[in-house]
RNA sequence: GCCGAGGUGGCGGAAUUGGUAGACGCGUGGGUCUCAAAAACCCAUGAGGCUUAAAUCUCGUGCGGGUUCGAUUCCCGCCCUCGGCACCA
């Protein structure tokens, strides 16, 4: 029994004083880099909780061992520290936000080194420190510079809860993806990020990275892209047209309908004259998100009066106002097709019903709509359609169309593409559903936003010498709807006397106070999703006062090289950096293309009951507590040994306790002083599993297979203590330091306090030399190896004995099947019957047919 | 509906260029030690049949087929669970 607490705080000083971990961003030395990211934590007054100790011990096992591979590792850690959290805890208590943040980063800090993460500290950052975001502002001003940060009025998500305009990509099913309050929409003029401008490159990067396929999947799904064509039809009787996108125009020979958007300029212009269009278009303006999901899928409308032309059949197609159709999308006009989409089949029964009860109302008569079969699918059914279950979406062959009757859809739908072109009736066009990045948040707790606006209103970067433009701090942050930024004195005096220094040129040519009076400073500040989009650049050069980073030092480190990231941050992080990235690149600071060469995602670690950990189900595990009891290296490896990093698991007390036992017994094998040393003879078998231990952890933990590689040092063991009992022996202390080596990664504290005591060296010596700067062990295949082997023999297929033969002769196949057939206990299978076939795979198996 | 991931003992999980299914750990049962308990250690542990026992057989990786000497692994058709997107034309 020893005192795992005690170790661990006397390795954790050494470390500490001796800086370990931290010769490490000096890029002149650079010769092997590896780059280890962990996703950037927002430092919540909760402390670290064990699927963070999951994730950044699977780092550090990483950067332990490849540093004893002799890897430059560069593995560096900060804070993402704006945000909510501490705002509206701020607004509760009235602490500020920058007190209860730093509090936090303490409590972080001293947890994550209790559990022994080898991060290089000397690059540590904060996103609300102003030599942190006086970059994220510098990056806004290349942004504005290039019209990529731009301002613009529209509709745009409002958490009535949090006060505050969220991005598409933070609501989540109508709701805030923070405090799940129902979103509604407000028209508002703000500031975005041209995302969109990247589009393309963002689909076609993915292809240079080593990402999982299912992330990949649902990045390509956010952006959405998606190849048509819009088609021009006349309106009769006019001199307009109405222009609608479509992916399917192969159907266009049974288009008998055409729906605009209640948002369409054309709806507007009938509601001018038409008071039934011009209700439906009040109604549909005064609708709710909520109100839109209670209505689900029941279609609406409202009959303009006019009539598009199908120029392939000549018919006349009522146009209809109705809300199912999206302003955003597309041109915001859709073409009908009732007989083959499910939506189009939906408003024309809609339609029709209702014009059956006015049948003697003549502004409703001729707006009835026809359903026409275009498609014949697999089953051969060509009979009219009448049900919604008819309706032939995704295969077929077309009918009832002209030049492309007996054709596939999909041969369809390019010959009709080619036809509508060459006619002059249609264009290609490819759509996205990413829309550009809504940045300014009215909040207090955030990076503001670099702008001021002179007396009419016009938007001026504030200049790079002035940067940062810190976050004033007389503010009032209690939500009042508006910016909490604006209740700040200081701000406001700042800005004036900013601008009557910098641009009093402008000021004495239009004449205004020169004070600076009626200029505004912009209230509002940045998503902090905006902080973390480039963070993992400034690690490299993270004190530089001149640069975001100098770029001897990003040559040297970036790319990153594995990313270490939740899934929950799929279409918001992921995609912001490598957009950062792509614009960086292209504004000539970065050489690479994508910032996270290799993506991994942890799953998630669920309470002892198998639902997800939460304060108010009780079934939070903290990681003080674990490691009060069974400390730190217990709580590494038993996360380490719960099953694949990428699975959620639950947490299991019992099995902590297994892990612990483990490491009990590791300490009192390693320690061992009174046995003398296995012979040669009698250590064969423990060197021999000894050996197949470092050729599977060599192997295991550049995959990230660190549960296996744990269940084998306890398969290990068991040999080794099996073997020590047999003789009363034990192994050299140089097979001991082999296994120390192995263990290191995973149990740090005590594989150096092992160290320490079988190398005989001692920590207080100036040139001790810990187990983490040694060299990782060669393994001997010739070790690894024993001189037999067991071969299994089946007979059609089921396994009736096990041959046992020399190493050499396994590789014999005339002789291993000699004798396999010759074994004894297989005569009752063979007696009297033939052979059919033999088959021998080396070293593997015997296959005989009878 | 579309896209993606997955389904193996009582539990977490192992094994996939097709080659002894269930490594390792937990739990459970039995035992040693003890006045007793705990700890520690030892043995057993997928299900079922036959048997005093040994031996041995059958079934078994979500379901149904197929390919193969041999399938958790490959192919075809389904079912279920989880995650993402969704009135996106």
């Amino acid at each position: 029994m020893f005192n795992q607490n005690q170790i661990e705080e006397k390795w954790q000083q050494i470390w500490e004083n001796n800086q370990l971990f931290q010769q490490s961003a000096d890029s002149t030395s650079v010769k092997d880099k590896l780059y280890l990211l962990f996703a950037f934590a927002y430092p919540s007054g909760s402390g670290l909780h064990v699927g963070h100790v999951e994730s950044k011990t699977a780092l550090d096992i990483l950067a332990r061992y490849y540093r004893m591979k002799g890897k430059d590792v560069f593995f560096p850690v900060g804070w993402d520290a704006f945000g909510l959290p501490a705002e509206n805890y701020a607004i509760k208590t009235g602490i500020h936000p920058k007190v209860t943040t730093k509090d936090a980063i303490i409590t972080f800090r001293r947890q994550i080194k209790r559990i022994g993460i080898s991060y290089d500290w000397a690059n540590e950052l904060a996103t609300n420190h102003p030599e942190y975001y006086k970059w994220t502002q510098w990056i806004f001003i290349q942004m504005f510079n290039k019209g990529l940060a731009y301002q613009k009025n529209g509709m745009v998500n409002w958490c009535p809860q949090d006060q505050t305009v969220l991005a598409n990509e933070q609501v989540v099913e109508g709701r805030c993806e923070r405090c799940d309050s129902q979103v509604v929409q407000k028209e508002l003029k703000q500031w975005y990020y041209k995302i969109t401008q990247y589009q393309e490159e963002l689909i076609t990067g993915l292809d240079q990275v080593d990402w999982p396929e299912a992330t990949k999947a649902q990045q390509l799904n956010w952006i959405g892209k998606k190849t048509g064509i819009e088609i021009t039809y006349k309106i009769a009787d006019t001199d307009k047209t109405v222009t609608c996108f479509t992916t399917r125009p192969d159907t266009n020979f049974g288009a008998t309908f055409v729906v605009i958007a209640p948002e369409h300029q054309f709806a507007k212009e009938v509601a001018k004259n038409n008071t039934t269009v011009a209700d439906y278009l009040d109604a549909a303006s005064k609708k709710t998100e909520l109100d839109r999901q209670q209505e689900g899928k029941t279609k609406t409308g409202a009959f303009t009066g006019f009539y598009a032309i199908n120029q392939l059949t000549n018919k006349k197609m009522p146009i209809w106002v109705s809300d199912f159709v999206l302003g955003g999308f597309g041109t915001g006009a859709v073409v009908g097709v009732p007989a083959h989409d499910v939506r189009d089949f939906e408003f024309s029964q809609f339609v029709n019903s209702q014009s059956d009860n006015k049948a003697d109302d003549a502004e409703n008569a001729d707006s009835r709509i026809e359903v026409i079969r275009v498609v014949v699918g697999s089953d051969g059914d060509t009979s009219e359609i009448t049900k919604v279950e008819q309706v032939q979406e995704e295969t077929g062959t077309m009918i009832n169309s002209d030049f492309l009757n007996g054709l596939d859809i999909h041969e369809a739908t390019q010959k009709i593409m080619d036809y509508l072109e060459e006619q002059g009736m249609g264009k290609r066009v490819t759509t996205y559903r990413l829309r550009d990045w809504l940045i300014s948040r009215q909040r207090y707790w955030g990076t503001p936003i670099p702008i001021v606006y002179d007396p009419e209103g016009n938007p001026h970067p504030v200049k790079q010498e002035y940067l940062p433009w810190e976050l004033p701090t007389d503010v009032d942050f209690k939500p009042t709807g508006e910016s909490p930024l604006k209740s700040s004195k200081e701000f406001i005096e700042r800005t004036h006397k900013y601008v009557s220094q910098v641009h009093a040129d402008l000021i004495a040519e239009k004449g205004w106070d020169s004070s600076g009076e009626g200029w505004t400073p912009e209230f509002d500040t940045m998503d902090t999703f905006v902080d973390s989009s480039w963070y993992f650049l400034r690690y490299v050069d993270s004190r530089n006062k001149d640069v975001f980073a100098d770029v001897s030092q990003l040559k040297a480190w970036l790319p990153v090289d594995l990313y270490m990231i939740g899934p929950e941050h799929i279409v918001l992080h992921l995609l912001y950096s490598r957009f950062f990235t792509k614009f960086l690149r292209d504004e000539g600071y970065l050489h690479f293309d994508e910032p996270f060469m290799k993506m991994r995602h942890q799953g998630m670690i669920l309470g002892p009951d198998n639902r997800k950990m939460s304060k108010s189900k009780g079934n939070v595990i903290n990681p003080d507590e674990i490691i009060e009891k069974f400390g730190a290296d217990t709580l590494r490896v038993y996360e380490m040994f719960m099953g694949p990093l990428e699975a959620d698991k639950p947490w299991d007390i019992r099995a902590v306790i297994g892990v612990y036992k483990f490491l009990q017994r590791v300490y009192s094998m390693v320690s061992e002083k009174d046995l003398a040393e296995f012979s040669q003879q009698e250590k064969t078998k423990t060197e021999q599993k000894l050996h197949q231990l470092i050729a599977k952890a060599t192997d295991d933990i550049p995959k990230l297979k660190f549960n296996t590689s744990i269940a084998f040092m306890m398969e290990f063991m068991n040999v080794w203590q099996d073997e020590s009992k047999k003789y009363s022996k034990t192994l050299s202390s140089e097979d001991k330091i082999k296994f120390i080596k192995v263990l290191a990664p995973f149990a740090p504290f005590m594989a150096e306090e092992l160290f320490e005591m079988v190398t005989g060296q001692t920590s207080d010596s100036d040139d001790y030399n810990g187990v983490h700067i040694t060299v990782w062990p060669e393994f001997d295949p010739n070790k690894a190896q024993s001189d037999t082997v067991m071969i299994p023999v089946q007979i059609n297929g089921k396994v009736r004995a096990q041959l046992s033969v020399s190493a050499e002769t396994a590789s014999d196949q005339q002789v291993v099947l000699n004798q396999a057939i010759a074994l004894p206990e297989l005569k009752k299978y063979l007696e009297g019957k033939e052979i059919k076939k033999k088959i021998y795979v080396a070293g593997k198996i015997i296959s005989l047919v009878v």
